[in-house]
DNA sequence: TAACTTACCGTAAACGTTTACGGTAATTAC
DNA sequence: GTAATTACCGTAAACGTTTACGGTAAGTTA
């Protein structure tokens, strides 16, 4: 592999100037057309790429760039957070370069020095399970560069982040369960260090002892579920499991809608009617609980609006001397077929 | 709005040299801790920044950057192709920058224009439905930058694509009814100036002219479904007009996946039953299509294999002399529950 | 005391461009 | 034939960093 090709080749094999390369090259005047003509082929033969560094900074025209790291970026949520980010950069003339972690903290320490190379001015980062703080994001903060992080929490965090309030959600929803007469309420949770997994179960957990309701520990399966493809099945398997119990629950309250959408299957399988025979909650608002059947009840989680405040406080930070800024989003509970049983409507 | 503070400001308040301001803020030997303390608290009072075009010049790290324009961002299949061009595109240490036209060409071309400006090596491009190609790709292209279009397509494009063969698609689904016994084959199709809607629509009236079926013009019904929120909604309506016809039809082409969800949302609410009154095909297959029932018989459509390609077309262009590269995807139908009626099975 | 080491700091080149400015030769104008 | 213009090209500075190298003063060693 041979070096890049900068315009002192194409002007040394030439026996002109860098500049008359240059003045070719962009088209300007003061060339003559032969010359042009002739650097123009080498260039073309040499594959001259122009090394934009050195162009933008030469004419200081840094367009504002802004690294995004998501675990997955073709699932609903994360794709809608990351339209709700772009829609504000689109607004300030900044640029969105992304990454993807696949929930893999190796991948996105090299994503995130990737970005440090290319100079983003600013990290949005919704961390990768495993994504180690020390590691990853310290050498940022080191750098001066604004981050923020979002959808999930490192323990002791103080800098800036946008979050729901996952914990609140799910207590509203099991509460709701509750409401609705359902007694028996089991969850189909996530395995999570960080904070999602964690703080719906809390929820869970809380809104069953506030109703002094003791925890039964069979009914709480966790799953790995990073995975949104296998997540339906897994949810499928987990209904299974809780429906082999001598005392199975009446309703469930699943970590999210794919999750969900498993225990339906499995219930139009074994002919359990939701939500006569099983309540069941999701979690995410995902576009297709509106269509299966029953209508999913869900918690609506307006990743648009919290990808807009991270570049918001992205820009504030940025302009600003180590103020931190902080929301925790409060989510709805949407209410549908799956969680009021007819008899109560 | 003060100037950026460089080094220079630093070293010039202080009395030390650059050198010295930059081992100071890089953690490296050979300096006093005093000077150090002072370079340090300074340049936090001067919030200072560090310019990383100058570093990455100066290191001599450039990251190849790629720009990718998306109509839609949150949409799966597009978040599924950037997924693909993503994957391919870490394997190569090379970074994505990604924009959303939201099918505005104006926007497009502001989106393409800062691309440029942040030297971009490539484009991979959907793009909007009534992008211009003279205005939006010509400039592009001047700059012997490789363009890889994907999913659209421009008139007399001679360039490098990634594309699907929808007429073929469209021809094989509709063949699908035929086989299934369906005569009254109606199409709930998109206006689309490029590439997908028409060459859908072509593939459905080229079936039934095969099959010396006449074309009815009351049975293709076209919207604009740009917007997948408002599709299924749009699907509804033209079902609803569909069975105000004297001579309803007995089955439905849907030109997405989302569209043939509003046919079955409004055979739910009409007592139609799908497959036995009603056949229907959509287009796509979204998650949601193997989960709602009937079980949506659809077009596979792997956007991830898309994206990979479509990167890998552009890192071949990039070494290559002016070489093209061009792919059409042949699409297969997936077979469920909403085409074949039951006293077939 | 002479030689050597250490701690600290500055000079200047380099990364790959763009561009203001000046220069030469040829052409045109008068 | 002189002056002015034009066409073409090169020199060098600049963008904001990093870093190899050298230098000085103080401390250490023998």
């Amino acid at each position: 592999m041979s070096k890049r090709t900068k315009l002192k080749d194409i002007a040394d094999r030439l026996g002109v100037s860098i500049t008359t390369v240059s003045r070719a090259l962009n088209n300007k005047a003061d060339i003559n057309d032969e010359t042009k003509r002739e650097i123009l082929e080498l260039a073309r033969q040499l594959e001259y790429r122009p090394n934009s560094l050195a162009i933008s900074l030469r004419r200081n025209n840094t367009v504002p760039l802004v690294g995004v790291i998501l675990p997955i970026i073709n699932h609903y949520f994360f794709a809608t957070v990351l339209k709700g980010i772009m829609s504000k950069a689109h607004l300030h003339n900044s640029l969105i370069i992304v990454g993807e972690s696949l929930q893999d903290e190796k991948k996105e320490k090299k994503i995130l020095n990737q970005f440090m190379d290319q100079g983003v001015s600013g990290i949005i980062i919704a961390p990768a399970r495993n994504s180690n703080f020390e590691e990853n994001i310290i050498p940022i903060l080191h750098k001066r560069i604004p981050v923020v992080v979002i959808d999930r929490m490192y323990d002791n965090y103080k800098g800036n982040y946008v979050l729901t309030n996952d914990y609140n959600a799910a207590h509203k929803a099991v509460q709701h369960l509750l409401d609705n007469g359902y007694k028996k309420i089991a969850h189909i949770g996530s395995v999570d260090d960080k904070s999602i997994g964690t703080e719906r179960k809390r929820g869970y957990i809380a809104a069953l002892h506030q109703a002094k309701i003791d925890i039964n520990e069979d009914y709480i399966i966790l799953n790995d579920i990073d995975n949104p493809d296998l997540a339906i099945e897994k949810g499928f398997n987990a209904t299974a499991k809780l429906f082999e119990l001598p005392n199975p629950p009446d309703a469930i309250f699943a970590v999210t809608d794919d999750v969900a959408i498993g225990v339906i299957e499995y219930a139009k399988e074994n002919n359990i009617s939701i939500p006569d025979d099983l309540g069941l909650v999701g979690f995410s608002n995902a576009k297709m609980s509106n269509y299966i059947r029953p209508r999913l009840t869900t918690i609506e989680q307006n990743g648009f609006a919290m990808g807009q405040l991270a570049f918001d406080f992205f820009n504030k930070a940025s302009s600003s001397n180590g103020e931190v800024f902080q929301k925790s989003f409060e989510l709805n509970l949407i209410v549908r077929e799956s969680s009021v049983q007819k008899s109560e409507v």
